[in-house]
DNA sequence: AGTTTGGGCCTAGAGCCCCTAGGAAAGCAA
DNA sequence: TTGCTTTCCTAGGGGCTCTAGGCCCAAACT
């Protein structure tokens, strides 16, 4: 029997695949086995089950958002980068909606794994880099950072579950929360310390 | 034998409570026939399949957020209103993480059964209505009420999914945010017809 | 009261999925 | 060539979804 020349690698990437044309709950061992020409229980040998394939596909589309984050934004300032950075993250959830669905599942992985993942912290550090043109400080750049990620995540995710019924054009939405978000941050409210509201 | 009185809504409420408990994926049908002390083929009688209660959780969770958000901000106006609504919001999530999962997914579901959920149109109604204090017109008013959405839900998202590793607590981050999305409002930026950037 | 009818719950079973155990053969090293 | 490692296999247990068909309770009708 000839081998199929299979490793963790490309299971994940064929993993990742899949998750982006049929939905990433209905990635299945067997569909998955199907795929690569291969008997479900030859999977096994390079990952160690379903929750593991996951975790690795969340791992490999946390690379590759944040890479195309840093490349999106490399050079750019202020406003500009503010928009490379919104904008790749969210051609990303729309390229690979699989992958991204992925990135939302709490992660309990392998922790040699983890330790071998790069994305998740560099996109972090990006975000902190990012904002440093606007002046701000901790902790008050945390909470913006949270802000940031809250808003990108959350539109794109609205987007993706229908949420936004009106006829207006999502895009333009977009477009106009960023140009909200930007005034935001060149107008970021001084905290008011000792007021527990 | 005797008869468990099972009904459609009943159901759907057993497997809220279920998914609150165990995480929305992790609701089977078998496991659910199991805590009402029933065969899992005698759930088939009330519901059409998972799918089907899937939707049926995701629309029970929409009209239980709706009521909530509804009385948190009744009498209220501008930044009252916005932190009564967010916080409800964000506290239904924390009280009721798998209902809530179950709005995040597509509601594909059937067509008599949707027309009679009030709970998502109402929600919409709310937030534009809580808005109308910040003096906005169309189409900005659209664009800040899928701004504000984007944000609260992508806050319990990340939130949930364990995106905050900063030692920061995401109490403060929140609140900072609310203020940060008041001022916004507050100084919503004119939009620039014309300005295709 | 007896009978009919509708519906709730049952058993049986097909088909798919996850995962483990153990065997065979391909590729690599000595 | 011989032996070792690793990939892939077959076999099989157990859980899940969902359908088909039957039984029996309860209300409605005569």
């Amino acid at each position: 029997m000839a081998r199929a020349g299979l490793t963790a690698e490309r299971v994940t990437i064929a993993g990742a695949e899949l998750a982006d044309e049929v939905g990433l709950d209905q990635v299945t061992m067997s569909q998955l086995a199907r795929r690569l020409g291969v008997r479900d229980a030859s999977l096994y040998t390079h990952v160690r089950g379903l929750e593991d394939l996951r975790g690795r596909i969340a791992l490999l589309a946390a690379d590759e958002k944040t890479i195309r984050i840093a490349e999106a934004t490399s050079g750019r300032a202020g406003k500009d980068a503010l928009v490379a950075f919104a904008n790749a993250w969210r051609e990303y959830a729309h390229e690979h909606p699989g992958r991204y669905t992925a990135t939302q599942t709490p992660i309990q992985i392998d922790p040699e794994l983890a330790a071998k993942a790069t994305g998740p912290r560099r996109a972090v550090e990006l975000t902190y880099g990012m904002l440093r043109g606007y002046g701000l400080a901790e902790p008050d750049l945390t909470d913006a950072v949270r802000l940031l990620r809250s808003t990108f995540h959350g539109f794109v995710a609205l987007e993706a579950a229908g949420g936004f019924a009106n006829e207006r054009s999502p895009q333009h939405s977009w477009i106009r929360a960023l140009d909200a978000l930007h005034t935001l941050l060149e107008h970021w409210p001084p905290s008011r310390e000792g007021d527990s509201s």
